[in-house]
DNA sequence: CTCTATAAAGGACATTTGTCCGCCACATGA
DNA sequence: TCATGTGGCGGACAAATGTCCTTTATAGAG
């Protein structure tokens, strides 16, 4: 749920390193702060170097629909650049996050004479078509409380901390329903004493 | 709804024609039939010639979902190429349907010498994320009588027929439900003459 | 033309989810 | 300590969707 590209990563840290004047430069955002706004033109391409961010789209009747929670290694803008549209998404840290920004130019020159960027690249786009087709699926056809279920595993596996309404945006439910389906999930496990007080849940703010 | 490329379509079409042994191969299926089975592996990618296929995940629960429609120029079996993983989905003709069948490592050479070939896989990639995220975006937060009429429209555009189980199974959602919204949109719409009769709509088989 | 077999459509009820609103816990300041 | 404001939770009802099964439409055989 919590996706990552360790290995993208330490190539693009290889290549700052290793490459004088690469045009890249780091840049640091507080917890909450929208970097990337759906609609508008970007001329960077980002890539996590530490923190959590979320990725979302802000449909037109008000509701928001968490495309993923993006962490060390993820790549934003790329869709953008290769396509030279607007942004998608909206993009929003929630930890304190640090992001290398690549100059669109940049980018583009690195797919055309980097093939060990290329092969990143592919492997990245890949990887979200699989997560992004499978989950449709998954959130489709199966129940509410299973979906929750599985959700709050891979939290729990990721060890990081999603507001309960971000919860409810990644999968598509008011509040109420996420609310609802917690407490009968809960209530099943009979695991009050262990689960309950642990903190796998977070009030917002 | 329905995706096609010409462009990539006709690149492989000029590199089968100027490439002396280019171990591609045509293949011709006849309407119906399964030619990428779930969970097998494969040793081609597919790029479609010609015809219409669905691309469909079965879930354990007995449900399917389908992915998306594929026509001309589309490509199949790149995603378990690039990643060395098993199929993800079923893919089925709807009607006649003749594709290339390039061997996998034909694939991988092209991608790592033709660089123009791989920039038609980066195009095709980030379209395909962009559409798969906007659409289970969409579907999650809108009504089920919202989602219906776009894609009535759609396959009206497409000039295309997809039988109602298929367009239910592209919804996420049962026959029943599909029948329920459909018949309470041609009320609203008071087109009975208009559109009941014109053949939007597809008995199965 | 009628009978029958089969597929599609729709009725009825159960379950799930959303909306609206009130209640309660907690924090803050007097 | 108590009053008060705020955010979060859950009750109650409405709307949407699934399941099951009956009804209707269609096609083919006699």
């Amino acid at each position: 749920m919590l996706r990552t590209n360790l290995q993208f990563l330490s190539f693009i840290e290889t290549f700052c390193r290793e490459t004088t004047d690469s045009k890249i430069l780091l840049k640091t955002f507080k917890p909450g702060h929208r970097f990337v706004r759906q609609g508008e033109n970007i001329t960077n391409i980002y890539m996590i170097k530490d923190g959590i961010t979320k990725c979302f789209i802000s449909e037109e009747n008000g509701k928001d629909f968490i495309v993923a929670f993006l962490g060390k290694g993820e790549v934003i803008g790329e869709l953008e650049a290769l396509q030279k549209i607007e942004c998608l998404c909206n993009v929003e840290t929630i930890s304190e996050v640090t992001v290398y920004a690549i100059p669109d130019y940049v980018f583009a020159e690195l797919i055309a004479k980097n093939p060990a960027f290329t092969k990143f690249l592919l492997q990245e786009l890949s990887t979200r078509i699989i997560q992004t087709s499978t989950r449709a699926s998954f959130q489709q056809l199966y129940t509410l409380e299973y979906g929750l279920s599985k959700l709050l595993k891979l939290q729990d596996e990721a060890q990081i901390i999603i507001s309960k309404e971000d919860m409810a945006a990644y999968l598509g439910i008011s509040i109420r329903s996420f609310n609802r389906t917690l407490k009968s999930l809960l209530d099943k496990r009979k695991l009050s004493k262990d689960h309950k007080n642990t903190g796998i849940l977070q009030p917002r703010k």
